[in-house]
DNA sequence: GCCCATTTTTTCGAGCCTCGAAAAAAAGAA
DNA sequence: TTCTTTTTTTCGAGGCTCGAAAAAATGGGC
């Protein structure tokens, strides 16, 4: 806690909580809203009243499960789609793609740019980010954020990109530009946080306070999720699980050290293992998935170089994870990309290197749950980001209990 | 956030809220409570006569600090050391230590006793924790919590103690056990986020939201602090930073795995590898604190084996500091503990292994404090931890307010 | 077809809580 | 002794949530 409550906050915040459960349950009735909310009948019938007038939501009538019971129907209430659209770019190795999403989070439109991340100028790299928004959110003045998601380290604030290997550039400031060109809030966050928040979305039983979410491809990235909020550090976007050493002193690693995860686990180390380079070749840049899918295929065939390549970076994931879960705990983990495509060869090693580890104490019950393409995952989870930081700091707070604080410089509690 | 805000729970905060801006300040005025917690002068008026009324506050009369200003002087208020106490038990190698501290947190008695750890059954240890209580709040009848610290492994939950180096027994219940013995709360912590709490408290401009606590010792242990709120995973303890993999297949553990941090960096590797003992060698149990310090007299005076010894447990230390910094950021760290003592040897290799780490790729700036005794943080920071808790879950709800809340099944929103 | 039972939603007054303004209190300064 | 300054309390206003009761909307039974 860190200030004290008044009673227009209170407000603010019961608002705001109708608003998340009316996100979360899809098209629940009031009398839905009171149970989810512990609020009561009589408060949520006033701020439903507020919200529906002042357009945030509306009334859906009878909503689709009708169950024909007995006594005056539910009328079901959802988010209205007018009341806004977020803009969701996503840069990855040479492509950039833009989706705009409504308020319900329904996509509306969707493109996708080819550019070349890796000899595009730093200007170049935010003029594209600032045409794709341009284009996309062309005619829909209610656009009230951007999301983007950039494969590689952000700052903890979500301003830039610190570091990214899909351009030799660094510290790029998309948050500030896109603002700039915009005049709307932007957020800069990490590709695979944004896979954890969807994860999240999508099946909250299993993926609720603790849980890991690893990108398997070109690289190897990492969101977590720790006590319910997405992990980020004091000044990085952290989780560069990756680059955790594996081996000190070990193989030549994108990053320039040397015995990183990735320099075992990662495409390119396992082609590099594959086809008898050393370890201290210098990385390839791209690599086919269908030469990857080869690979897994050879190395179930026959034994012998690539085999012991994919069990090579199975170790390294196994131990990675194992100390992981010696420092945070076990939790579920959900393995997401295009080297998922290998987990049947991956997944024994893996649990074997994980059960030497003191995080594998019970490693037989850790629980993986693999998906091949990432980016549905990294899309929903920042069109839900951004949507729900409207949630909270838009249209709960609202316009009435508007942000006329001036609660002066307040110090701070922390207990 | 999960339930809505009700009114009386507006009033419990702010009243939680005040109690707690009293003992992180010490002796403030209602003026300066106003200013911290960023209420009203006239809430601050009726929630302190309430606290007042009740026995939770007291006015101190002027203060220590009257700076004689013009005006009405202000009145200082301060926690009435004679609303509760609480009794903190610390557990570990041979020793078993009792404290019990006044609502204020100052010490009212202090008892240590000696006890074989190593060789006491189940049981046994079970008597020792209660006697050991019985005999410090005998007489004390206002004590409402026991915090017990323990070295090694607890439950997430906070119930019971998982596994220890002290003991061979694993799964001691001592939560429920203190709990049927006493009829008060009982919470089991690993004792170094006890550290991790109490740093906190002594310096929170330098141990705020994200920081790590090391403990050096027999063995290597971790606290850690992430986004304000002490980690505990989802089932244990968590922070087994001694137990992360440093060399796969390598150095034989205390733990029985090989190849973790303090088959390196514990004072045990250390000893044995200055011996020149294998490195499967089974770890002696206890090492005296003046032989460590003999050991590294000898590193610091000439080459060989004993510095050789040190120069690896330092690498150990630093690569495993530079993966946990890869996961979650640079952060500032505490090293805590006997071994300290030997911290102008390891220090510059500790940095350079971490420099050779994803995570630290600002090693420099990367900043350590050593305080070679525990025990006190340890105290320190149980007897917070358990004041607070009474702090926000007794006498913030208060009598009147009290658990009267009906508030039915509620579900939860997540957002 | 009409009336009753049932469930959802709204209305209304009561009870708290916080807030701002003003008053009261308690000192030093002139 | 009076004025100034600062802290603390008092008091009425305004907002919010709550519970109870009323209103609304529908199915079931006769």
């Amino acid at each position: 806690m860190t200030t004290g409550i008044r009673h227009d906050e209170m407000r603010k915040r019961n608002r705001a909580l109708v608003i998340a459960a009316v996100r979360r349950a899809g098209q629940p009735s009031r009398t839905e809203i009171a149970r989810l909310t512990g609020l009561s009948h009589s408060t949520i019938s006033a701020i439903a009243s507020d919200l529906i007038e002042e357009g945030i939501m509306r009334e859906i009538g009878q909503g689709e499960t009708a169950p024909a019971r007995r006594g005056r129907p539910q009328v079901a209430l959802g988010l209205d789609p007018k009341a806004a659209t977020v803009a969701c770019l996503h840069l990855s190795f040479n492509s950039l793609s833009a989706v705009l999403v409504d308020y319900c989070g329904r996509v509306i439109d969707t493109r996708t740019h080819r550019l070349s991340t890796l000899t595009l100028g730093r200007q170049a790299l935010v003029d594209a980010a600032v045409s794709a928004v341009r284009e996309i959110a062309c005619g829909h003045e209610d656009f009230l954020r951007i999301a983007f998601a950039v494969q590689g380290i952000t700052d903890a604030a979500g301003r830039q990109m610190l570091w990214s290997p899909i351009t030799p550039h660094s510290d790029i400031g998309f948050g500030p530009e896109l603002e700039a060109a915009f005049g709307v809030p932007v957020t800069v966050q990490n590709d695979c946080n944004m896979i954890a928040a969807a994860l999240r979305w999508r099946n909250p039983e299993r993926y609720r306070d603790n849980f890991v979410a690893i990108l398997l491809s070109q690289g190897i990235g990492m969101g977590l999720m720790l006590n319910g909020q997405l992990f980020t550090g004091t000044h990085s976007s952290a989780g560069e699980f990756g680059h955790m050493i594996h081996k000190p002193d070990g193989a030549l690693c994108r990053c320039g050290r040397r015995g990183c995860i990735e320099a075992y686990a990662g495409n390119y180390a396992i082609w590099r293992k594959a086809h008898g380079k050393s370890a201290m070749e210098k990385p390839i840049a791209d690599i086919k998935a269908g030469e990857m899918d080869a690979l897994a295929a050879l190395a179930r065939r026959e034994d012998g170089l690539t085999r012991q390549a994919f069990s090579e970076a199975a170790e390294a994931i196994g131990f990675g994870i194992g100390n992981l879960f010696a420092l945070i705990d076990p939790a579920p983990v959900a393995i997401v990309g295009q080297g998922t495509a290998a987990f049947d060869i991956l997944e024994p090693e893996i649990r074997a290197a994980l059960a030497q580890t003191a995080g594998g104490q019970h490693a037989e019950a850790v629980s993986f749950e693999t998906w091949p393409h990432e980016v549905p995952f990294i899309q929903h989870g920042s069109a839900m980001t951004a949507l729900t930081s409207l949630d909270w700091e838009v249209f709960g707070p609202g316009l009435r209990h508007g942000a006329g604080g001036r609660r002066p410089e307040s110090g701070r509690v922390v207990a």
